[in-house]
DNA sequence: GAAAAATATGGTAGCGCTACCAAATAACCC
DNA sequence: GGGTTATTTGGTAGCGCTACCATATTTTTC
């Protein structure tokens, strides 16, 4: 029973760096772990007395606090996991931007994984990174394995969806309606006259988002009674370099092709670019329209019509949803329709 | 003394999510935890027919190791935080993607963080981020607080520096030399036969890499007896906007300008897309060079010459140096040049 | 076949922190 | 002033896992 204390707290720290721990902040500023615990947790809950002792002491000393074990003790590390398809689409990137700012902000750290199109990474993913206990999850898309589905709500943290929207959603979801999104460029080249019209996508057997975008696409040109089955597409990544295959390719197919529907501004911006370089003319002998709003659309010669999707704010509005419900304010809307909004300019 | 422990295992879990936990999976395999920790760490130090009937338990009660607990009691998780100066700059973004994929296909975790360029962020950043214990960490350029770099080196685990090469580094560095780039561009456009070249940069306040190759651009044209002090610059984040504006101020300051040297490839290109719209003849009327080498460099008109710098293998080599180091091959160069490349095209 | 060496399993004791409750102290009430 | 209620501090007991050492089992050696 009696066991030599000291000889103890010789031993201890065998293992990992000989950190200052919460315990030597205690002794320093003569009070309890706990004490420190506090005032470092609820500040408001210790007199302003020990606060200022303590805090000197963490000062002095150098105490970082080991998260892990505050995670361990309290069930959570303020870390979310962001499980995007893809780290090579800037698409993602601008939307990872958004939650990173405001999640770091809120003093939350962004843990990065990418799922490559494939639902089984997904969930390897998640297995892996559900073990760190995380606040939240923010994931993309609606489709996921059903397995990943039903551990994510039995799960019982907050979860959002992006980059689509629906109500089949986990938890929380904001995104844009992907098929709107292509029916309403097929719908603005309707109205601009074309009427040979063809969607040009790439990678779209993985991604189902370009496909919801072609279907709105065809539909809005069924109801129109225009030939809708002029699709081209390859397999690579989006880039300029599969754009202007993929121009090159529907021009050699069908020379009477009036308008282009790319499934993004990068494959757009690589016809546009390759119809400067031949010294074609657009929109007068093709028209070319694209969706994202890169920034570089605007840039172009022509300027590049394309469907605007606000991607930065869609990563902000993704944390924010997921710090109101950690913060106790559960938000009244759990799923936020982020908008698009067409953007006509004269590539069309 | 003599606690009931049953009533102690009904009284457990009080918080948390109640996972299963490898007490559980031992029951279920009738083998103690310790065995079960082994054989999901050290699968080969556990006999195959236990190791078999631990799996099947696994795969029953769906188990998930909570990496936390594991993280405290071996004093190390899988993460690796990754601290950069920005998430809107395309270059970090793909050295990011470099190194996430090669850390990840080893089984460790990107933990993001960025510093906005600035130091004070960045020590608060390291702060908080060094509470979960990760197994390393990847910071951007060489230059620290001082006390960043007392702590890390204190610390004893991997750190890589990168963007940036040099000798004062913390531990391990992969990266080029800023002004050697700067001064490879001066060169091939002094080659060319350019004498009035001015270089333009943005954010160069906060941003030392860009200002590194502006001075040894400068040191070159110096050499060369050339007038060097042409220098635009704005503050804002570069972008093809920025390129734009910065093009299009030197023109007004300096109408007899030959060749532009920009910071980088956004502002070229944001140039070069300017001169297109404007009839301008690049290099005729004004030749253009960048840095970087961003894919779309090679399908504007002209194609952009640049110096190409390989951003994404610069993270993977940062990753795998790192990895070497953890898993106990220490890498015999600490120091990676991973090197640039002058690609010559016809914007020059 | 006994002794020595190698291998396989288990017991114990924390890792550093916080939830929970108990105790001490201060503030308030009639 | 005693009693009640709020506020501040501390003690204890884990969170779920693995390092460390001890023990059991098998294999090897002569």
């Amino acid at each position: 029973m009696a066991i030599d204390k000291a000889g103890v707290r010789e031993r201890r720290r065998h293992r990992g760096d000989n950190r200052v721990t919460i315990e030597d902040v205690a002794k320093q500023a003569g009070v309890a772990p706990i004490t420190v615990s506090r005032a470092l947790n609820t500040p408001e809950k210790v007199s302003a007395r020990l606060r200022e002792r303590i805090d000197q002491a963490v000062e002095t000393l150098g105490y970082v606090p080991n998260l892990i074990a505050g995670g361990l003790a309290s069930a959570g590390t303020r870390v979310i996991p962001v499980v995007v398809p893809s780290l090579s689409i800037l698409t993602f990137i601008e939307v990872i931007h958004g939650i990173q700012q405001t999640l770091e902000a809120a003093g939350y750290q962004v843990l990065l994984g990418s799922s490559d199109f494939d639902l089984d990474r997904e969930s390897a993913l998640l297995d892996s990174v559900l073990g760190y206990s995380p606040s939240g999850v923010i994931l993309t898309g609606l489709r996921h394995h059903e397995s990943t589905v039903r551990r994510l709500k039995a799960w019982g943290r907050p979860v959002v969806e992006i980059m689509e929207l629906g109500d089949a959603s986990i938890d929380m979801n904001v995104g844009v309606d992907n098929a709107e999104v292509g029916a309403c460029m097929a719908l603005h080249l309707l109205e601009r006259g074309y009427r040979r019209i063809a969607f040009l996508g790439t990678g779209m057997a993985r991604d189902y988002r370009a496909r919801q975008r072609y279907e709105g696409h065809r539909r809005v040109l069924l109801e129109a009674g225009v030939e809708s089955e002029l699709l081209f597409q390859q397999d690579e990544p989006s880039s300029y370099e599969v754009g202007r295959q993929l121009f090159l390719e529907a021009l050699e197919a069908r020379p009477d092709l009036e308008a282009l529907h790319f499934a993004n501004d990068n494959l757009a911006a690589g016809a546009i670019l390759e119809a400067n370089r031949r010294g074609m003319r657009v929109p007068e002998d093709i028209a070319i329209g694209g969706y994202l709003g890169l920034s570089l659309g605007e840039h172009l010669t022509p300027r590049l019509t394309t469907v605007t999707v606000p991607r930065f704010e869609m990563g902000v509005e993704a944390a924010k949803l997921l710090l109101a419900r950690l913060e106790g304010r559960s938000p009244a809307l759990p799923r936020v329709d982020i908008g698009y909004e067409l953007t006509v300019r004269e590539s069309t």
